[in-house]
DNA sequence: TTGTATGCGTTATCAT
DNA sequence: ATGATAACGCATACAA
């Protein structure tokens, strides 16, 4: 069972007349230094036997590989493949490849997954992880190759950053609210840990609060994978804080969370909009869905990935300079559950 | 800026004292041909300079990649991203990687993803794709690489194919609904056109209802993507033929088509269970949150991927013999929305 | 401008 | 059992 030798540069050479050499250079140089009717008959061979160089060896000859490593924490989050999709498009149209790797939470192995793609020779690194652990990626174990982070940043760690502006979402959430006279304010994130994402979503919360005081009243909580009963609870002292004029609402640090706030209210019999207000991170195609419909702070998932892909790209192109910052804004989608009845 | 040239075969045996080739049979052929202090001083060796084959190298020697293509029609899918993961950790499992490939939707691509994938010599191919479009993966265009097809059938191609037992899912979800008085059903689906999966599925339910003749009647409803005003207008017609003791119930094809047929309930100020009865194939984690909880089919995802997985790496092993076909049970989850009220 | 020779990091085929 | 050496497919100094 053999396979059928793929076609190499030598049959080009062989099939133009000219040595390997030649076609090499026709590839990568090509108007630089080569004689037009020489360069007319290798292209003519070239799209003859129909060659297509081999990016292994390519890679294994001039170290490039024009693949780009994309390591996210979690491709079960929907916020990772959005913004997969927005790099995906950047790297083809700039003729790169995306070899993906998941860690499924295991934050462990981002150190395996970093080496695993090094060995491949990926160009650069696109990080969409926690960044902790005992394996996190440090400068040193990217092997030399340049690397953006996406959505949370690394201790220690000096790259390109890309990421929403979380600080401007958060205001214009709770503003949002203190707008629509919710006064009792209920932040609920997952654990925040080391997650610089968590953080800063929960600093600004605590910002806009202060801002707005004494009008305004705001709490954290933080609620673990688990924790249902704390987070029923939470909720009830909540309802119990609101009273007339100073009604309550809920903010949800992203869209794990809101799920998890939503089946709370179907087990406590609370409504969305009508007994607590709510605006979500992250706009789902199901918030619509679920109850008056939940409003959300729609994330720039594509553009974030767009930009990180492009932010790589330069720095393979040789670009120098400090590590970059791009915060995106993100948009409020008013519906049902933050509008008073 | 000189990369700090990775630690290679030769510095192995530079530091044991030995040639290349013992270092390498070391590495593969191990316990066979090798003696006992040789390679001890070898393992240290490695050890000392923590040394790792470049897989590429590899590849280009050996022929083989242990990466494993992955293309996937839409990564924004869901159930595409769950059978990813099991794919995943039964390769991971096995010692291999996956490279991802994503159409987004675009149909023609797919060669262009094969030629990609291929030229990375990844040792094999599992295909989520439609198989049709005048780039569809026939077998010549495999390069001679084992595939596994995945949810849906080529046309013309026979290799191993992985999938829910669509007729059997039907069997039940209809069953189910039958049972709890519903006398009226509607198979909505996105359009089926060439996607075997979508025609498998259309097909059962015209045998369930069949079989339950006369005293059930079915109609099946192509929904094109912005057909809002059919979809509403399908749904009315529902209704108006439902009548006391023969109560109406919604089919639905996949997520997609759940998502759509709740925005039209809320356009239509229809409520599921107590006005139309419902069953959606893929159980989302949302399918709770909306409305009364939505009943589903749940696809043993994770199962199917790892599956996939495992076939074609047996595949890979050298096993022979006819294409096989793999269809896993799905489970019907009852919520509010199947059960009369 | 073009061809020759060498290296990239492995594996495999010969010798020894 | 072990070592030299030729592939693998390509890029690049260097020579012509």
């Amino acid at each position: 069972m053999q396979r059928p030798s793929r076609v190499t540069i030598a049959d080009v050479a062989k099939a133009a007349g000219v040595s390997k050499a030649t076609v090499s250079r026709f590839l990568n140089h090509r108007e630089r230094l080569l004689s037009p009717d020489i360069a007319a008959r290798v292209e003519a061979a070239i799209a003859l036997l129909d060659y297509t160089p081999s990016p292994m060896a390519q890679a294994l000859s001039h170290g490039r590989s024009r693949l780009i490593g994309l390591i996210v924490a979690d491709i079960t989050n929907p916020y990772s493949v959005a913004v997969l999709r927005g790099a995906e498009k950047a790297c083809q149209e700039a003729g790169y490849l995306v070899m993906l790797f998941n860690l499924g939470n295991d934050i462990d192995r981002e150190r395996e997954a970093i080496d695993a793609l090094a060995g491949y020779q990926v160009d650069g690194f696109i990080l969409n992880t926690l960044g902790r652990g005992k394996a996190l990626a440090d400068a040193e174990a990217l092997h030399g190759r340049p690397a953006v982070l996406v959505d949370r940043r690394h201790v220690g760690m000096h790259t390109d950053f890309v990421s929403l502006d979380n600080a401007l979402a958060m205001k214009s959430a709770c503003g949002h609210l203190v707008e629509g006279g919710f006064r009792e304010l209920l932040y609920i994130t997952e654990p925040q840990k080391g997650v610089s994402s968590r953080r800063e979503r929960a600093t600004a919360f605590a910002a806009c609060v202060d801002a707005h005081e004494p009008r305004v009243a705001g709490e954290v909580f933080e609620c673990a994978a688990d924790d249902t009963e704390g987070l029923d609870a939470a909720l009830r002292a909540l309802c119990k804080r609101a009273r007339r004029g100073r009604r309550a609402a809920v903010l949800a640090g992203n869209a794990v969370v809101t799920l998890r706030v939503a089946s709370a209210m179907a087990r406590l019999g609370l409504r969305f909009g009508a007994d607590i207000g709510f605006v979500g991170f992250d706009d789902a195609e199901w918030a619509p869905l679920i109850g008056p419909g939940l409003s959300a702070i729609a994330q720039p998932t594509d553009a974030i990935g767009r930009a990180a892909a492009t932010c790589l790209i330069e720095r393979l192109r040789g670009l120098e300079g400090p590590p970059r910052q791009l915060l995106l804004p993100g948009e409020l989608v008013v519906r049902g559950s933050s509008t008073p009845a």
